[in-house]
DNA sequence: CGCGTTTGACCTGCGC
DNA sequence: GCGCAGGTCAAACGCG
C-alpha cells in the first residue's frame, strides 16, 4: 500500500516532467526540473528524439495554436467530422514524415485516430474481431495475407524519471522484454489488464540519456481509469506549485498522416468527458488534470523563442542541472 | 492462490 | 531467400 503510494508519488513527479511526442516525430519538447522533488521551475526546450529529420511539432506549435484552449479538449472523442485530406494521405507510407504537412496546420479539430468516422464502426465491430484475432494469434496467427496489420495509433512521450514503469492510473501487465539495438537498456512491453482493453505500452530508456524514459502507448482504453491518482497527488507537498508544462502531439492514424501539437494550458474549468466510449490518450484524464501550464506559459515559450531551437540532448541535460 | 514478472522461443515484417 | 530486429507468447517463477 505504502509502496504503491510511494511509487505513485514518484511517478507523478516524473510525469510532470514529461514530454509528449509521437513515435514518429523526432523533435519534441522536454520538460525538466532541477530535482524531481522540488519541481517548481521547469525549463522547456526542444529535444531531439530518434534520428529522423526533425519536423512537426515545431511547425505545429508555430502555427498559432490556440493555447488557451482547454488542455482536455482533445480528450473528447473526436467526433469531429473528419475532413478528408486532400492530399496523398492515403498513398503515403506509414511512416510519418508527412505528418507535418497537414491540410490544416492549425486546425483545432482533434481527430484522434481510432475515433474517426469509419473507425468508429470499426472499433465496435473490432471488439469481436479482436477476440478472434487473439484466438488466432494463439493458433499461430493465421493472418490474412495481403492485409497489413492495422497498427493502433501510437502516442509516445519522454519522461525524466528514475522509474521505468510510470504509473499512469491504469493497470498494466508486463508481457515481454526485449533488448534494444544500440541501447544498453531493454524495452519492456505492457498490456492493459482490463478485460477487453487492448491498449499496450512500451517502455524504454533513452540510450543517450538514461534518465529519460520513453513510453509509447498504443491503442485506446475502452474503460475509464481504474485508479484515481488524485489521492496520491494529494500527498505531494507542493503539488500545487507544479507549473508543469507539457507539450505533446496527438498522433493521427497513420493513414491519415496528420498530427497536431497541443500544449497544456491552464484551464480552471476543465471539462473532461470520461463517460465517452473512448479514452485517449491512454493515461487517465485525472492524472493529467493535475498538470497545467501557467496562464502565460504559451506566450512565455513563444516569447523566449523556445519553440524555435533544437537543443541537443546534452544541452538539455545541462540546463536541467542548473 | 491469484496476479504480475521473467525469459527463452517463436512469429512477423522489412531490408538487402 | 536470408538475416535481423521488433513484437508476442507462454511456461516457470516470485510475491503478497
Amino acid at each position: 500500500m505504502e509502496k504503491r503510494a510511494e511509487q505513485m508519488i514518484k511517478t507523478e513527479i516524473s510525469m510532470a516532467n514529461s514530454t509528449f511526442i509521437t513515435e514518429e516525430l523526432s523533435t519534441s519538447f522536454a520538460l525538466s526540473s532541477t530535482t524531481p522533488t522540488s519541481a517548481s521551475i521547469f525549463d522547456m526546450m526542444p529535444c531531439d528524439i530518434g534520428d529522423k529529420a526533425s519536423l512537426g511539432i515545431m511547425d505545429l506549435l508555430d502555427s498559432n495554436q490556440d493555447f488557451g484552449t482547454s488542455l482536455f479538449d482533445w480528450f473528447q472523442p473526436p467526433i469531429v467530422p473528419h475532413q478528408p485530406l486532400p492530399s496523398p494521405a492515403s498513398t503515403v507510407p506509414e511512416s510519418s514524415e508527412v505528418l507535418n504537412t497537414p491540410a490544416t496546420p492549425n486546425s483545432s479539430s482533434i481527430s484522434s485516430s481510432s475515433n474517426e468516422p469509419g473507425n468508429e464502426a470499426q472499433a465496435k465491430a473490432g471488439d469481436e474481431e479482436e477476440l478472434d484475432q487473439e484466438k488466432n494469434k494463439k493458433q499461430l496467427k493465421p493472418k490474412k495475407k495481403n492485409q497489413k496489420r492495422q497498427r493502433e495509433p501510437r502516442f509516445a512521450f519522454m519522461t525524466k524519471s528514475e522509474v521505468d514503469h510510470l504509473d499512469d492510473g491504469y493497470r498494466w501487465r508486463k508481457y515481454g522484454q526485449k533488448a534494444v539495438k544500440n541501447s544498453p537498456y531493454p524495452r519492456s512491453y505492457y498490456r492493459c489488464t482490463s478485460a477487453g482493453c487492448g491498449v499496450k505500452k512500451r517502455v524504454e530508456r533513452s540510450s543517450e540519456d538514461p534518465t529519460i524514459v520513453v513510453t509509447t502507448y498504443e491503442g485506446q482504453h475502452t474503460h475509464p481509469s481504474p485508479i484515481t491518482p488524485r489521492g496520491s497527488i494529494g500527498l505531494l507537498p507542493d503539488s500545487g506549485g507544479f507549473g508543469a508544462a507539457t507539450s505533446f502531439v496527438i498522433p493521427q492514424p497513420q493513414y491519415q498522416q496528420q498530427q497536431h501539437a497541443y500544449m497544456y494550458s491552464s484551464s480552471p474549468s476543465l471539462n473532461i468527458s470520461t463517460s465517452s466510449s473512448s479514452f485517449y490518450p491512454p493515461f487517465s484524464p485525472s492524472f493529467l488534470q493535475e498538470r497545467r501550464f501557467g496562464p502565460s506559459s504559451a506566450s512565455f515559450f513563444r516569447d523566449h523563442g523556445l519553440l524555435q531551437d533544437i537543443v541537443p540532448t546534452q544541452m538539455r541535460k545541462e540546463t536541467t542541472e542548473e
